[in-house]
DNA sequence: AGGAGCGGTGACGAGAGCCTGAGGAATTGG
DNA sequence: CCAATTCCTCAGGCTCTCGTCACCGCTCCT
């Protein structure tokens, strides 16, 4: 799981950090809203931790720079703990709350709540890239009009970067999503199916929908 | 959107029952686990909220038992905010926690997150599936008006990828739908009598209703 | 310009995944 | 008790996917 930690104070961000690579989850930190935003606009999470409190740009006013874009699921931290804190962040778009201080497995099961509620998005079961339109459920991706056929690493594929679509899905990702690995293969395992991927998608039409981010990973759309 | 109320302090449920209906939703209210237990399993609700405390059988004993069957998401509503009990609650497989006291508009917004990423279930006597026919209360199939006989076995099986039309039905809830197993087998036992039901209700018909997902399930439709 | 490194692609062998016919066990009905 | 039906297992065979490799081209850096 990819989790940006947005948090100023170093001693947590570093501690949430440590601990969520060592339950095997991929972290990145920052330490104020601007940035934050600029990571979430161009990186694909599966999650995000957003503090309440922040120099400058605080939780609330970031949540509402997002509203109303695709974005991941967005958790809330916040020292005070109080019940009007909680139903402004949940106001403000937050898909959860906690206060602090918390117990980190209490963490890690929302995280893990919010991650699977996004990647089951029962109400669209259907994506359109463009002229491309992607079935989840029967697993049938159409493009201008035409069924494709796709096997399954290639649907897989497909589906990772279709549900960070216009982000940079890094190979890791990739490998993690597709392949369930967390280490690199050494081989261009990615490569190979992606180049297939591609002859069923992009090949004969004029605007290519997968773009290779060179020594990062792909992106759709 | 219609909430069931399990709490067993009826001043607190009242209230609830009261606050949600000025809101415009639809109460009903139970004060014990057994009865919750079959009101969830006879009527469709949105959203449960589901008190820790309760006589006898307990919230968590109640999730135990809804288990993984189709259930609305439940809300467990908690006198002691203990963060021991907020993750026993979440592993029990509640969708939110709230601890006592709350304020009510949380509440009331946790519940519409909760309601928003429901699924309909349809239960329908008949079903009909292009020219194909099921009638579930004679068991009976016709494709293009031709009656077809078919087993037990094979009327389960048509009977859950018709209840999932047009989406893939993975082998696993095939194996747990038709057999009650909640293990792989280790034999091709599905596809042997997917194979005899394909006989019968695609067999010499242009358009095939049964799609293989290779690796996955199949698809009706 | 030249080299290093990264990415793209065609070929290929291993084997996963699926289909089907045959036959035995279990169950049902007469 | 026998016959019919249904269910499950098994083996054989087929198709297609997957991962690897070799080789090539492109890009970036010095």
């Amino acid at each position: 799981m990819r989790v940006l930690v947005v948090e100023d104070d170093l001693s947590v961000s570093h501690w949430l950090g440590s601990k969520l690579h060592a339950c095997g989850h991929n972290c990145r930190l920052i330490d104020n809203g601007e940035g934050a935003l600029r990571m979430i606009r161009d990186e694909a999470f599966d999650v995000v931790i957003l503090d309440r409190m922040l120099p400058r740009m605080d939780g609330i006013e970031v949540l509402s720079h997002l509203h109303g874009q695709p974005r991941p699921p967005i958790l809330i931290l916040s020292a005070n703990d109080q019940v009007s804190d909680r139903v402004e962040g949940l106001r403000a778009g937050a898909d959860d709350y906690l206060g602090k201080p918390f117990d980190f497995t209490e963490l890690l099961l929302r995280l893990e709540l919010l991650a699977r509620r996004r990647q089951h998005p029962t109400h669209e079961e259907r994506q359109q890239i463009e002229d491309l339109s992607i079935d989840l459920a029967r697993r049938e991706v159409m493009r201008a009009g035409q069924r494709i056929d796709l096997t399954d690493k290639e649907f897989k594929l497909l589906q990772v970067l279709a549900e960070h679509q216009g982000q940079t899905v890094t190979r890791g990702m990739l490998l993690e999503k597709v392949w369930g690995y967390h280490f690199d293969p050494q081989t261009n395992l990615i490569d190979v199916h992606l180049s297939k991927l591609r002859n069923k998608i992009d090949k004969g039409f004029a605007r290519q929908l997968i773009r290779t981010i060179r020594a990062i990973g792909y992106v759709l759309g």
